[in-house]
DNA sequence: TATGAATGAGCCTTCATTCAT
DNA sequence: TATGAATGAAGGCTCATTCAT
């Protein structure tokens, strides 16, 4: 009975994740807006009234995708606070850790950018997964003040900083390049800078090295010179 | 004769304002979702139809408070440019005007960022209103890479920097912190941090820090001494 | 005040030439449909509202516009009566009258079929106008139905025919065919004859002289023989 | 398995069907103009979605009913084509049956005429029942062309006339007829031969036997005496 | 007489969600 | 558990007509 159940709960589970993946490749291919349950129900091959048995709505769709994003950024960069470096190099490793995420998973993006779109204004009633996704997000800005904390304990960082303060500004401040970004990407916005075109990858390789520079314990720094 | 003229025109004038007066409020309310040309009417105490004797449809109403937002700060924008200063604090400077702006109307902050959301996904035909809304963009952003320019030319700013590409990234950075800012304020998100509450107006302090510091020119400072 | 009043009528006059000028253009332009007052107010030079002062709604101008082509196939009917021909030649001209008149002015052709179908459905209510329309109609009608009675006692047509139904139908067969022919020249409409293409002018000459031969008196003409 | 889905079948075409029919109600009521698709789904017992589900928008409905009418027509037609007759005896026979048709089913004039106001100004985008509907009318005249050859074969016809420009224009003629009496009877159009008033069936014979006459080979006839 | 701003009923279509089977 | 037919509220937009000036 045990097993039976299980074997159930298996499946179960994979008929949500088959979902999923069915609705992140829409995003993929045609971004967020203009999704029907319609279309997802006919590209997972099932019932348009049985993604009700799995997702009590269509919100709870994206909500999902957005946790199993954060999940996976989230596992990421644990694996950066485990390395034996600096706290500043942890902070510049968590920047890079991020910056490679959104470019491999563009949609991961757009999904956490349509969360936050629905706390703002709609409901998004209180669900367990609602609350998982915040939990996700809650850990990743974690792992960036834990290093900023680790700097500041080995010198690396200027202690007069607030970590939590200067964890909220670092990942607040990434986000906005990496949507800048993908807006110029996406337009000739901005054409006066257009004769220069810049890469993500450029953008963040000075934003970090401004940060840095930003954050740096001149007094440390000597001392090791 | 021409009084008349003017005066038609004054009152057609008024008569857009009002619309997007009462759209605005109704933003403030409620966010940018879920408005309807009938709530905006009857809010404008006027036809469902004038709404289209002033404008060609919904979203040009949300490309006029654009259009209005990035007016009002491209012009406190130009005054810091004005100002007797060194290019490093006018950087700081033209920071704390946007994030003076955002502060008091955080209105128009949804409004470039709908705005945003029209242009990646839709069409956002070429209007000429669309393009004033660009226009504004860009100056705004001109504003920051001139300034970076003159403190790399007074000295202030380190010039081993693209000014252009250090004004994208500060302005991206700047729209990150703010939004991020705006997140927090709006949910208990992050509830790790939650035992100190970083006003926006201490982040932005900080985030100018950081990258005053960043950008700094040491040589320069050195020489002053 | 009599001649000043009558100036005003000429003006009067004028104005809603004008109008109907208008109208009828756009008809040629764009066909029947999708015929807006704003249109045709912009097009006439003057404001919407001064229509209304000149025809009692939209119909009313679609009205005139039919009451202004009746009243010049009427009139080109009418001299082919004069003639001193046999009441079958009359026929036959009268025909091919119709048929230059439609293919010289296809706009009226829509502008009766549109006539028709308001009598059908809608209300139509019993104008004045409405009128007009229906005795120009009545009159190209009787010009047929003469030129048939001219035969019969002449002794070119059968007189075993009742002239009022051969009228009728060599009235609504005319019409049928011409609307036929402009089904076709529109669109490739029944392939299977698209090998050969009849020309409008074809096609009246052969039902003409098909009817002609059905409803020639033999006996008289082989007394002319 | 397989009768579950004919039942479903069998119900999907019933619920078509039965939409059909109270369109077909409606616009035998109250003419084509002004239906609504509230108006449809009320009468049909339905949600207003619901019609969609069956009928891509409204014009499909439009569409099935002229598809219906044409195949009813089209199926009359094919069994005088299967008589041991004349040639010339065909064609007057069709010329009945489309008459009877007509009479018997106002409707599908109406719809026809419909299809082709639909036709020439707007889209009617290539659509599988839109070439249906073509294919149908395209049958219809067939059967008379095909009449008008066996005829000429037969030597009842005068074969120095074009079958396919004689077909088009007995065709094009007997609809402007039919045309032209609906009119008739509808309104009191053409006071001036209310006097008598002729019936469409007495017009419908009257034609025939005239255009019989027209068409007839007189040699054939005199073999025959 | 002339205007054109204002109106608002009316229409088609979409789509998340429900529920009977 | 699985389905998909049914629903109906919602929404953007049009346009003939009116009316104050």
């Amino acid at each position: 009975m045990e097993k039976k159940l299980t074997r159930k709960e298996r499946e179960r589970k994979a008929r949500k994740e088959l979902i999923i993946d069915v609705t992140e490749r829409i995003i993929e291919e045609r971004g967020f807006e203009n999704i029907t349950m319609d279309e997802i129900a006919e590209k997972a091959e099932m019932g348009k009234g049985s993604l009700y048995l799995y997702f009590k709505n269509k919100n709870s769709i994206f909500l999902a995708i957005c946790d199993r994003g954060s999940k996976i950024l989230s596992q990421a960069m644990s694996q950066v606070i485990a390395k034996d470096i600096t706290g500043l190099e942890m902070v510049e490793q968590l920047g890079q850790t991020y910056f490679k995420f959104i470019t491999d998973n563009p949609l991961y993006f757009n999904a956490f950018n349509y969360y936050e779109g629905l706390r703002n204004r709609d409901s998004l009633p209180d669900s367990p997964m609602a609350r998982k996704c915040e939990e996700n997000a809650r850990q990743a800005m974690t792992y960036i003040v834990r290093s900023l904390q680790i700097g500041m304990q080995d010198g690396s960082i200027d202690s007069t900083f607030d970590p939590k303060q200067l964890g909220l500004i670092i990942w607040g401040a990434s986000k906005g390049i990496v949507h800048m970004a993908f807006m110029k990407q996406k337009e000739d916005h901005m054409a006066v800078l257009d004769d220069i075109d810049f890469s993500l990858e450029s953008l963040i390789a000075t934003f970090m090295q401004l940060v840095g520079k930003g954050m740096k314990n001149y007094d440390y720094q000597s001392e090791n010179v």
